[in-house]
DNA sequence: ATTGGCACTCAGATCCATTGAGTGCTAATA
DNA sequence: TATTAGCACTCAATGGATCTGAGTGCCAAT
């Protein structure tokens, strides 16, 4: 076990580290800190941190660098989180409150959680097997179209413009849309299809050929609909820590755009003791991600986890202050998602 | 006026400048093109170029650099439209006649586009005053919670959920949404607001409240949709080319983010000939955009334009190709948009 | 109008010495 | 045993100084 003093040191590093850029040394840390020891003490601290793989020194004889397991020592026993600023939360307040559907109250939360952090922030839109149909919608354009509506519970709406070549009566569509609707209404989204068959096997007639026009679409929008979707927000704000990361930022960029990526690096995490999950440089999988860390936390809605936020940023990032704000963001999102959708 | 050679110079420098990235002289210009005159020929028509500011030397007695001025004059009179490839288009059509609802082919379309030109691209959401209305409609979700949707001729579809404390019945619902359709159906946007209100005014009983409920809604949505949205692909392809910006590609990105600023600059620009439209450097107004290039075209729907979609990446861009490909997308857009919507 | 020749320029590479922050080790000390 | 002062050592970074070469401008000759 790491004696006290040592991991004092460590916490030092890392928050002289990250507030400067430059690695650093055993004389610099006692006099930005009041250890009581000598620089000499400290260095021998620094030896046994060393041996540890908890820092590592760029070049011989230069200061030291938090590797990523100091980084997760110091994120998980030698820091706090630290909550938002009461003008944060009434600016959190302030944006959730306007918002209206889902896809606004996503795109200002992601907005706001890349300001509030100064990283690049992600929020992954509701889908899933999870989701269960709360509405269909055939709502008539003109006399030979259709607008075909899916509403889930988790709030996220999908639509699609179809055309009925022969033309419809709207009577028809009345009835064949209360048939849908009866029978597909609270099944989960994996259920649709086989349900939506057998109805359309059932009718006969005129409705006959509108179900056969429209099944295959509406199925269609089940499947978009379970299909992962990621907005991001505040790319620039990488670029701007453009020296953190060793050659250039282009793979990093490009990493991040890939969302097939992305969705599968957030979907396999966990949330820990605060609720939010994080990964620090090589611990995620991806090779170009190396640099970075995510911090990811779930969002809810009607008390089941439907999707998540959070943002990423180099490895040198300050902890403390964007577990506390993806934290605080994403349980803002469950407030305001339970509440009015 | 200046004569031909010169003009085959610039041409020459443009090409190898932009495949090269290193500021041209005359002696690797001789090598690599076939003038049939010497390396001090061409450099006294390089004198010429440079009196006329279509080239600028980087520090002197280096090789040679177009201008914005330079590049202006090779797109406008030296270089031709580069057309798609066969593969290309046969690409583009796929990814078009796939995608069901405007969202979907608007985000298909600008992700294609950043990939065709290795540029960021960019696809302005139909909206504005121009549009109407084309359907109006309100779908009782449960008993407290109705959908309105607010769908324009441009295939835009705005949705909100707003609760009705009271409680509604669904004929009054079904009434009141007739009353809107009726009167509202082919107005124009702007026109909206005062005839929504006078709908309210003449209604009596419970339409009453409903519409004073609804009303405001109404309002906000068509608001919402005369707001101007961009999409964004590709980000990663500005990252890639850094060397191209002469401070940090941060301030660049910054500004690409900035959907006001980007939405102003290409509300500005009116095609030209090509049916593009084209502005090199530091012939926009944005500051951080001084060593961008924008290329924009329309993209229209029902015979008149409706918004716009582009690239922007460094001047020293491929512009024949980059031309070729934003009209290409926005002329398959059109036709994509013209038949399904 | 074109060209060969030539002196000139200057960014970039290369080499070298200097500097200074920081280290590891050891012997003395509390 | 833990701490410390002292010291020799390392090495990235810095700043000349020098060299090189691609490229220029100009002029006299064709």
């Amino acid at each position: 076990m790491i004696p006290d003093r040592p991991l004092e040191v460590l916490k030092a590093i890392v928050r002289d580290y990250i507030a400067s850029k430059e690695p650093v040394g055993s004389k610099s840390l006692v006099e930005r800190h009041s250890f009581g020891v000598s620089a000499a003490t400290i260095r021998n601290d620094m030896a046994i941190l060393e041996e540890e793989e908890l820092i590592v020194a760029p070049h011989t004889s230069s200061g030291r660098v938090p590797t990523d397991k100091g980084y997760r020592m110091f994120v998980d026993q030698l820091s706090e989180v630290k909550p938002l600023s009461a003008a944060e939360k009434v600016a959190i307040e302030g944006f959730l409150s306007k918002s209206s559907d889902l896809d606004e109250t996503l795109s200002q939360t992601v907005r706001a959680l890349s300001q509030l952090t100064n990283q690049v922030a992600l929020v992954q839109y509701p889908s899933l097997g999870r989701a269960s149909v709360r509405h269909i919608e055939i709502i008539s354009i003109d006399d030979k179209r259709l607008l075909l509506m899916l509403i889930t519970d988790s709030g996220r709406i999908q639509q699609h413009v179809l055309e009925i070549p022969g033309g419809y009566e709207s009577s028809e569509v009345e009835k064949f849309r209360n048939m849908l609707n009866e029978s597909l209404t609270g099944k989960g989204l994996a259920e649709v299809s086989a349900i939506a068959k057998t109805i359309a096997q059932k009718a006969t007639g005129k409705i006959k050929t509108l179900a056969e026009r429209v099944t295959p679409e509406l199925l269609a929008l089940v499947d978009a609909n379970s299909q992962e979707k990621i907005l991001l927000a505040g790319t620039s704000n990488l670029a701007r820590r453009e020296d953190d990361f060793p050659g250039s930022i282009s793979p990093v960029l490009e990493a991040i755009e890939e969302q097939v990526v992305l969705l599968k690096l957030i979907s396999e995490m966990q949330a820990d003791q605060h609720g939010v999950s994080l990964l620090i440089g090589r611990e995620n999988s991806v090779d170009a991600l190396s640099s970075t860390s995510v911090v990811i936390s779930g969002y809810e809605n009607q008390g089941s986890e439907i999707a998540r936020v959070g943002v990423i940023g180099p490895t040198r990032m300050d902890y403390s202050s964007n577990i506390g704000a993806v934290r605080a963001v994403a349980r803002y999102l469950t407030k305001s998602l339970g509440g009015s959708q």
